[in-house]
DNA sequence: TTGTATGCGTTATCAC
DNA sequence: GTGATAACGCATACAA
């Protein structure tokens, strides 16, 4: 080691001391001094497809290692317009009930090489607050999975703002959506339920905060209505288990009587409803009452329930939403587009069932387990 | 109307179309512009408590919402050299099972005018990834809910970046830290268990990944060589509902017997550790097995379930993780602080229990309900 | 390939 | 209270 050339080991030691007394950052200035090229050769090296010639490129990123130089995000998005980061609008019971969306989404934009802001809604009607910071934090675009109405929509196109809204609908405008067909689920639903001999259904909805259920409900009642079969009785709900067993005791309230069949608008409601049957009212599901729910979470599978449900493919929709909103932002593909999936028919254990394709057996007697290895 | 006199709307919008037509964004000049002040004004008026008088105010706010302004946030934290925004780092694994937990500390932070940007690791090793991208982001601060190693810590030392581990201990580091105290919560599940009269227990732990479930079986053993009970059969668990079958059928295949009593690491896994046992083996919970979990998550409250667990006050800790948090960006507060809570036991209905202070009864015959109210 | 010069949109400093 | 001017840290057009 000889003691009259500094090695760039002591510079870089020396700089950082320095940067850390003015306390300020390290910046591409410093690496570039250290490296001895110009600053603009520093920012093209971070810059993946950039023209610089091998020599340099080992030189910065020397330099870059030796200062611990990360490039400041902020500054690069005032000038790119571009901040790599996306907005995320959930209501906070929706990731209670799906909590996998959440870390679907997240894992799709990381891919795609952006970062989440999270916005959680306590309400739907919160939604104004959150969108004021939305415009201040520059996100490319948003990823709404909560309730926006049509002045909302009005606001994202003035600012050009892209956005997905993720199992929300907007009759009449015209915005990129993801869906689940909602109302096929329930029609689908009511027709296996009426094939295997049902006839008088009872349906816990939800309320008006998630158009989801509301869907649901409404191709149930359709399709209850077009096969001819009694009014169902439809008592509101609040997506929880409670719902689900107040629900039920509203419905036999309403009904006089133990109806053939339930559907509830979500499988935590199923699942209320469920135990509240089997346990406080003793009676045997499926031989005296079918209970079935849509969404296929991870309890409706558990040996318990075994739950009769419709499961929607979230971790296609969350790649299709990411899809969507990163063509809008990387592409500047305007066009808006409607991606609509269908829901997977999950038999389980708590509706009597024919097979699917059967003949239909409307008023026939309906196959009861025997009790014996209920 | 006057023809010769434009209006400030008119104004506005010619400006908004010029600004349209160079296909930039409305700056604090341009609002500067239309109000007749200077920007410096402008920036002023968005700047709570500045020195700004009541007619420039108005001035300048009629001028901003007529341009639909809204001040960039990556130039002001340029300068401010404050993102308000703070990284979250959960495994998905965390988000699935204690979803509530993102949106306490969403919630959290959003009091404190700060926004969260999400980081979701797959595997906990994934970790390495994401920091490079926080650093890059200009985070104020992290919140850690994930396993750092101590270089990692060293690293957020270095970058002078404000950190607090969420139920993560490492040990012989100074870091914020808020947690529940895990140990006691196996140490007291073990003695409640033990105080009725359970003697030989087995143990579904989790695995490597996460120290918490690991605190909870070292507390349980500790406590049951205490009491000088036979050693418990541990077996590895991966925190999901199969796991707590398997963990059971493989305790019992161990052990040769069924134990008196089965501590799982969490709740999942009891409830699949309850079920196996109930559905699969037909064995009466809590009469001929106790079995109990951790977290309170919300299906241990269902019906089929009421399962005997401790409860972690997560709002509470969401709350201190928050605080000390922006304690540490706001107040500069420098001190490292450990913030410590006790869960809350949950007596169920799937363990044997003797009221809490009873007078411990080892060895003497446990309480078994009788089969008939089954 | 490399360096120079400029601008992104804001806040901060300082005269006035 | 108000306005000029200088940062903040980077990317990019352009000249070399």
């Amino acid at each position: 080691m000889s003691k009259s050339k500094l090695t760039v080991e002591d510079e870089a030691g020396a700089l950082k001391a320095a940067i850390a007394a003015e306390n300020r950052r390290v910046t591409s200035y410093d690496v570039a001094q250290l490296a001895g090229v110009s600053q603009s050769a520093v920012s093209r090296c971070f810059k993946p497809g950039a023209s610089v010639s091998r020599g340099t490129y080992a030189l910065v990123m020397k330099a870059a290692a030796l200062l611990d130089y990360i490039p400041n995000a902020a500054a690069r998005s005032l000038i790119t317009r571009r901040s790599h980061m996306v907005a995320l609008i959930i209501t906070s019971q929706a990731n209670l009930y799906y909590p996998e969306l959440l870390a679907e989404v997240s894992q799709q934009m990381t891919a795609r090489g952006k970062r989440v802001l999270l916005f959680t809604l306590q309400r739907e009607a919160d939604v104004d607050r959150v969108l004021a910071d939305i415009w201040q934090y520059q996100v490319d675009g948003v990823i709404a999975a909560a309730r926006l109405s049509p002045s909302h929509i009005a606001e994202f196109d003035r600012r050009r703002m892209p956005v997905v809204l993720f199992n929300r609908q907007l009759r009449d405008h015209t915005v990129n959506t993801v869906t689940c067909d909602h109302l096929e689920s329930g029609r689908m639903l009511a027709s296996r339920l009426a094939a295997a001999g049902h006839r008088q259904f009872g349906i816990i909805a939800g309320n008006d905060d998630y158009s989801v259920a509301s869907e649901r409900q409404r191709g149930a009642c359709e399709r209850i209505a077009e096969l001819g079969l009694p009014a169902p009785v439809v008592v509101p709900g609040a997506y929880d288990y409670r719902s689900g067993a107040l629900g039920l005791k509203a419905i036999i309230a309403q009904l006089g009587s133990v109806p053939d069949a339930i559907i509830c608008g979500s499988d935590v409601m199923a699942i209320g409803c469920l135990d509240y049957a089997r346990h406080e009212l003793g009676l045997d599901v499926p031989g005296q009452l079918s209970v079935a729910g849509f969404d296929a979470v991870e309890p409706s599978n558990w040996i318990s329930y075994n739950l009769t449900t419709l499961r929607q493919p979230l971790p296609k929709m969350a790649a299709a939403a990411a899809e969507l909103l990163c063509a809008r932002i990387d592409q500047h593909d305007t066009g808006t587009e409607r991606r609509v999936f269908s829901a997977q028919f999950i038999e389980g254990a708590t509706a009597r069932l024919t097979p699917a394709g059967a003949p239909a057996a409307i008023g026939a007697p309906s196959l009861r387990l025997p009790v014996a290895i209920m």
